[in-house]
DNA sequence: CATGTCAGTGAACAACTGTCATCCCAACTG
DNA sequence: CAGTTGGGATGACAGTTGTTCACTGACATG
């Protein structure tokens, strides 16, 4: 009754087959929202796909939208291990943007259905997907804040304009990211042209910020 | 047998009825993807809305899908008053600024179930819809490239380099507008916090491409 | 005035949807 | 070894869905 154990190590055999049909729901959701729109995935369909009972799916989620926000989860979980690969490094600046870009495109590479996922939904028909993925982004863009103000560069910045440099590369960073969605995976020679762009941009913007307190 | 007149004066009663209709189907298609996306709205579900018998949706489109590129042309057609109002004005770098926030806000304000689409479609469920809007962007970035190009400030710039300012502005514009999507039409008091974020993001962009020659 | 065109109708189709009460049996507990 | 727990299967419920069909009647045309 209490849920899962305190102790993660003696997991029961009850439990675990419990945690295996649930993960083959989102494993299987996942791939179903490759091609089509969370509002638009039938609880059937989904169950049908997993070789489980239409009803059983209520055992692990309330409705569509519960495993929505579960995708969520899992989604950022993979993106959050990005974010520390690239606030780990401390490299010159057009390093730190050559890793940026090509982190990036690595994460899309290797975690596609999540990302492609993420995109749709961020401004999708299900409000509480919309704002679990708002609220994992406003996330990232404070600790970006708080690194960016961290950085000599910023000496003499307002907190505000931190924050709106930080949302500005947040919001660069997601475009730059759907943009490597649409190179086919099975042939990835265009992925370069698009990482040139996105350098480019984002070499750009640093420019504008180390110019901002010219006058 | 031909289709409209050549002149589109006189338009006979007989097609006035049935455009009247599909403009009917189209408002109401608007009117219900506001809270939804487009995938999950049933033909029954917008028929019921409009008053019309679920055969006579096919008189006008094809499935949903081809709605929903009608309703893309519409929502940029209004777009496009926008971007002419951008263009046309000529000013100090600041002014340009303002003037191009002030006008997002109120294409917005004044279209805000159309922008709404367009947000929620732009990487949705539905591929020809999503091809639609990606078109439409890309004439826009080409436009703005143009445009760029001839401004002094671009002496010099690759023609490779003024087209990734162009998208970077592009990109960053349509997320200026998804913010001013989140106030409250009721009571439009934060939407100046937006804007004072947006007006100070785009300068930050200006003054990278101001610098972007300096070596 | 007669004829044909065609937007819109209403009925019927098969397939699908989310939800529930119920039972089963393997896995846990003492 | 008994008793309890609970994940999953079953089958049925009442609706809904998209699509097709023959049709009607107001308009347009010759």
């Amino acid at each position: 009754m209490l849920g899962a154990d305190q102790a993660h190590k003696p997991l029961g055999a009850r439990q675990a087959q419990k945690l295996r049909t649930r993960q083959a729901l989102l494993d299987a959701g996942l791939r179903l929202l490759e091609h089509q729109s969370l509002s638009s995935l039938g609880l059937r369909e989904l169950t049908r796909e997993v070789g489980v009972a239409p009803a059983g799916f209520y055992r692990h989620f309330r409705d569509m939208g519960d495993l929505g926000v579960a995708l969520v989860e899992e989604s950022f979980g993979s993106l959050r291990e990005m974010v520390r690969a690239i606030r780990g490094e401390q490299a010159k600046a057009d390093e730190v943007i050559d890793g940026t870009v090509a982190v990036i495109a690595r994460y899309v590479r290797e975690h596609r259905p999540h990302f492609r996922f993420i995109a749709r939904e961020r401004y999708g028909g299900v409000q509480p997907v919309r704002e679990a993925i708002a609220d994992e982004l406003r996330l990232f863009a404070e600790e970006l804040a708080s690194d960016l103000a961290a950085q000599p560069e910023s000496e003499g910045w307002s907190p505000q304009d931190v924050r709106m440099l930080a949302d500005l590369y947040v919001d660069h960073m997601v475009m730059i990211a759907i943009a490597f969605l649409d190179v086919p995976p099975e042939h990835p020679e265009s992925e370069e042209d698009i990482a040139n762009i996105a350098r480019r941009q984002l070499r750009l913007i640093r420019l504008g910020r180390s110019h901002w307190l010219d006058d």
